[in-house]
Order: structure tokens, then C-alpha cells, then sequence
DNA sequence: CCTTGGCACTCTCACCAGGAGAGTGCCAAA
DNA sequence: TTTGGCACTCTCCTGGTGAGAGTGCCAAGG
């Protein structure tokens, strides 16, 4: 019985990379001759039987070869795909593009997306770390004209905010920078509760301070900001060629960037990151995608997270490992900055 | 022959209206009881035999009916479509969604693109205003660590650069406060050029200072940052859907942000845009895409664009409308900040 | 000389049938 | 339990056919 359960499941591990490989239904002959497996077809075919009837293949018509279901994914992913870790090469070649980057949060998360993107051929996405709890870490004022200002404000979590302000009367530099001076001792750790709690100042100050207010508003409403890359690879793949359909929904929620429909807030699986597979995601028209995404987290309460999108014949294996190794270089950068 | 003509540009007219709503080769049966004209179809016939001769409109094949050529649309754009103005209603409601958004630049971008490709289901790209001469208006440090620092550069036209700053030796809020004031004094309105000529400051303002340099060079060589919106809407046109080969090219493009490729440098027309139809885009896989587009302009050197991208088959009218007036628009709330 | 009705012609597209191919399911024997 | 054999099923490709749409041309009429 042992062994018996052993080659089924590598039955199963071999359709899924067949599967995988070459987005063709894998039948029986096909995988014997190909992976030199000692049992003939027949035997692999009642294997197969048995690994449709515990729900772990499927058949699109009654004469084709088998393609994996979700189940059959989910249990590759669990169990058959093995350790997945990248080459130490690999790993020095991307390092050294981080290194090579601007040093800037924003440019880390958008050079993840996109390295992420090209090597997995997937979409990718990643948010740059970002608080629920919007604290202000410093407020600056630029002159512009005479009754304009920029008013830069720098969170907690070093994320930058701007907002044009118009003046009610003149300010030149000297008189903003007096002003931004109060408001820092003012209001540096704070949130927009804590600011809002306060007696409001007068006059410019108040002017100023109430803009601040409308900014964290307006910034903790926002949708969350993220880095997506990678959509002309998956529109070459064949899921979408053929089944334009089933996919147009997703193409246009990444184009509306609804970030928090694409990645469903999950737990971790035991590799470090989670993996959401066809119908396991909540949204409908994802359910026929499958994510591989994981937090990685600068401090507490700030975080970002890094993920993968694509149909769900992916490749589970490579891209566990690399959203697993980004959220890495991620977390090890981001300790430079708040550790 | 006066009349002939007329009645030919008529016809003309007519098959590019029809051809852009229904995206299917328009015969003159069709359009003789579509729009009640008063020649036979076989009148239509002999003209648009005319059109094609004259290089206005082909055949996909010896009998479907016919379909604008690039030059057909040109003609269209230039002399046929007639005057375009968005109704006054239209315009209110556009100009009440930007007083609506919060007050800032890269926000206005945003919404534009946002409203243009909902409204034209095109694809819309916009810049935010933009200098190519990267003049220094402000410097700001904030302290994060006590070995880092986040260097905030206000370029003249008010856009904002960040970088993280490794410190050589401790430093706190006072002392980059000190170092910030001596750097705007010294370098306020230089450009990069101007900023390498000077001798170089020592210490902590010098570690700065060429921080300063490497930012703005940086930023010189970077592809110009645009808001790019409403792929989606344009998977669901039929050009894309039967020659999915001759557009994946563009969505590659417009995937890697390639803003310069996608649209060209041209002069404008007589409406005040440009418009880049078929076989006029230098980049050859843009050419069976059109473009409407026109620059806003902030002030002398500061300068963005407003551009929809679409199959050629698109409705020229509207497009130009509307790129028209979302660019007056932005030249107005530039001018309250520049002005 | 332009316009028009008539008519043959062309080409696509949708539909259907038939055959090849791939792969299964089942059975009987080892 | 495994294996070879064999009938069966379903897709996909190919070719053929008919309907439909629209043209091109021509000859007659204004």
C-alpha cells in the first residue's frame, strides 16, 4: 500500500510538470516515455483513475489525457513540489541589481515587480511598506508663489505625501519654514486622530494643519499603491489565448488596480508564503488564477507584500522561491531603514 | 465636379462614421439606407470605387465592403470630421472631478488618464508636468536613523525626488536641519551642471551634495514617469481580439511603460492636437494603432502631455474633444502654480 | 456624361461530414 | 497486482457545399 501510494504521487507530481510544461493534457504513454517510468501505460492509467476519483485530476472530455484540478495543485504544492530554494548565483545576480538601484523604497518595490515579472513571465505585484497607523515623521513647506505652497509630509514609515496648499495670505519662505518649525514640534508622532484631538492652531499654521488632516484622510481612504508588472507575459499565455473570456475580468481589475481584490488576505503556508489556488480565491473572476504572494515587514505595523498572478498551470515551485527570496532582500533592506 | 466632390467626401465621411461604429466593412446598400441618400447604390458604388483609387479606402477582399485607409482617416481628421467641442454640461462635470481631487500635481495626471480612458475606452497616457533642465528648488532632510537620512529634492516645477541617504557619521534632526539650510542657500535654482561645476562642499553637506547630483542624474536618464490607464477597455476591441499578434507588441510597450515609443514627437494640427494615425508612427508596431495627443505646457521648459491610444479605427471626433479639453484644463491648473 | 437597375461573379463564413489521432476504459491473462 | 490488447470516444483537421453579402461591369435612361 506504501509503495503503491508512493507512485501515485509521483504520478501526480509528473502530471502537474507535464501539465505545467507544456499546457496539453498528459496522457498516459506521454509521461511513461518520457520520465522512463518502469509500470506500463495501463498501470499508469488506473493510477490515473484512481487520482481523478480522489479528485486530483480531471479530464476535459472523456478521451483526452488528464490535467491537474485544484486539489491536485493544492496537494503538488503541499507535499510534491519538494524544497524549492534559488542557486546562490542567482541570488548574488539580483542582489546586485538592488545594490545597483537608486536607494529609495519606492524604486526596491518597483525593481521586485519587475525582476519578478520578467523571470516568472507572471504578473507581479508589490506594494511598497505601508502603515494603517499614519503617523506623521516630519512636515515641510515649499514656497511656489506668493499664495501657494507644497506641503511635503513624511510618515512614519518614510512614505512621502505631498499636497499643493493655497494660501489665505502672502507667505514667503522664511515664514513657512517658521511655520512647518511649530507644526513639527507640534505634531511629529502623531496620527490623524491624535491631530485632529488637538486645539487647532491659528492663521497659517491652521491653515497648514488642516491640510495635513485632509491629506492622512485622504491617503488612509486611498487604494492601497502598488507596483504591476509583467501583463504582456501572461496575456502570450494560452489559458488567456483561448479562454479571452474567463480572463478579461482579471486583466481589468488589474488595470483598475484593485489590489486587495487580486490577493486575498490569507495565511502562510508552511514555505513562508501563500499560495491561493483557482477556486480558493474569493473573488470570482480570479478563480481561474492562482497567487503566490507573501508579507514581508519592516517593523510592526508596517509592511508590504510581494506577489505573483497567473493562470493556475504555474510554476509553483520557482515562484515560491522567488516571491520567498524578494520578500527576503525586502525584509533585509527594509531593517537598514527601521531596524 | 464641385458637387461630385462634395458627394464623394460625403461618402467618404460616411463610411469612416459607419466603419468606426461597427467595426465591420461598410457596402453601399448599407449605407445608402442607413443614412437616406438619395443616389442609387450603384452611384455609391462607382464613388467609392473613386475613394479607393485615390488611395481613401480598401477592400479586405475582392467583395466585402469597404474600409477607411490610414490616408482615408487622415483625410477624415483633417477636413471632414468638422468642428469637435465637448457640450458645456460634459466640461462642467469633468472640471467639478478635479476640484473634487486632492490638489496635486501627479493626482491631476492621474484622474485625466483615469477619465479619458473611461470615457473613450481607450488607452490614455499622461505625464505630469515635467522639465528636461532639472533645477533645484528646495532640499529637505529628514533624519530616520541615526545613520540615515531621507533626502527630499523639490525640483522648479514643483515635483518631488527622494532618496535614502547612508550618513558616514551620526546625525540628528538639528544637525541635517543645519546642513539642509546651508544646501539650499548654495544650491537653489542650480542644476546638476551648475551643482558639479561648484567646489565641492566637505562633510556631511558635501555626502549630500553629491547625493543631490546622483538623484538628479538619476532622474535625467529615467524614462519619463506617466499615468497610463484603460488597458483593459481596448482587449475588448474586436482589432484586438481577431489580430491579437499585431497588438501584443503595443501592449508590450505600453507593459514597460515605453511612454517616448508609444508616442511619437510631432507637430500639432490644426485643432491643437496632433494625431498619429496607422503607418505615421515610427515604431513599427505601433502602426496599426492611432494616437491623439497634445502637450500642456506649465510655463517655458515645464512641460507634460495629455495622449489617448486606440486602434486606428477610432472615433477621431471624440478623442480630439477631449484630449483638447483635458489639456486646456491641466494648462490652467498649471498655471494657478507656475503662472 | 452621369446615374441607375440588373446580373454575373467573387469571396467569406457557417455548417457538416469523414477520417486520423490520441487516449481512455475495460477485460482477460500472466 | 500488473500488463497487453482492443474497442470506444472525443477532438481536431480537412474538404466540400450553400447561403449571403457586396462588388464590378454593362447597357439603358436621363
Amino acid at each position: 500500500m506504501e509503495a503503491v501510494t508512493d507512485r501515485r504521487a509521483g504520478i501526480l507530481r509528473l502530471v502537474v510538470r507535464e501539465y505545467v510544461d507544456t499546457a496539453t493534457p498528459v496522457g498516459s504513454k506521454t509521461i511513461r516515455e518520457k520520465y522512463e517510468l518502469s509500470a506500463s501505460a495501463a498501470t499508469i492509467r488506473s493510477e490515473m483513475q484512481a487520482l481523478e476519483s480522489d479528485g486530483f485530476l480531471t479530464h476535459p472530455y472523456t478521451s483526452a489525457g488528464r490535467i491537474p484540478s485544484d486539489l491536485g495543485y493544492r496537494s503538488y504544492v503541499e507535499s510534491l513540489m519538494g524544497p524549492v530554494e534559488l542557486a546562490a548565483e542567482e541570488k548574488a545576480t539580483i542582489r546586485h541589481q538592488f545594490y545597483q538601484a537608486a536607494p529609495e523604497l519606492d524604486e526596491w518595490a518597483k525593481l521586485t515587480a519587475v525582476l519578478l515579472a520578467r523571470s516568472l513571465g507572471l504578473v507581479a505585484i508589490v506594494t511598497p511598506p505601508r502603515s494603517d497607523d499614519l503617523r506623521v515623521r516630519r512636515v515641510e513647506l515649499v514656497s511656489l508663489k506668493d499664495l501657494l505652497a507644497l506641503l511635503i509630509v513624511v510618515l512614519r514609515e518614510a512614505r512621502v505625501l505631498k499636497q499643493l496648499v493655497p494660501l489665505e495670505s502672502p507667505a514667503d519662505q522664511i515664514q513657512l519654514n517658521s511655520a512647518s518649525n511649530h507644526l513639527n514640534a507640534r505634531l511629529v508622532g502623531k496620527n490623524l486622530r491624535e491631530i485632529r484631538r488637538r486645539s487647532p492652531a491659528e492663521g497659517l499654521e491652521g491653515k497648514i494643519e488642516r491640510s495635513i488632516s485632509q491629506l492622512l484622510e485622504n491617503e488612509a481612504q486611498r487604494e492601497m499603491g502598488a507596483y504591476i508588472e509583467g501583463l504582456s507575459g501572461v496575456l502570450e499565455q494560452p489559458e488567456f489565448q483561448q479562454n479571452r473570456d474567463d480572463f478579461i475580468d482579471v486583466i481589468r481589475l488589474i488595470d483598475a488596480h484593485s489590489v486587495d481584490q487580486l490577493m486575498p488576505p490569507t495565511t502562510l503556508g508552511d514555505s513562508g508564503v501563500s499560495v491561493v489556488i483557482g477556486e480558493e480565491h474569493p473573488i470570482r473572476a480570479m478563480q481561474h488564477c492562482s497567487v503566490v504572494m507573501t508579507p514581508y515587514s519592516a517593523s510592526s505595523g508596517i509592511s508590504g507584500f510581494v506577489g505573483v498572478l497567473g493562470p493556475t498551470r504555474l510554476e509553483y515551485g520557482r515562484a515560491v522561491a522567488r516571491v520567498r527570496y524578494f520578500s527576503s532582500l525586502l525584509d533585509e533592506l527594509m531593517l537598514e531603514i527601521y531596524g
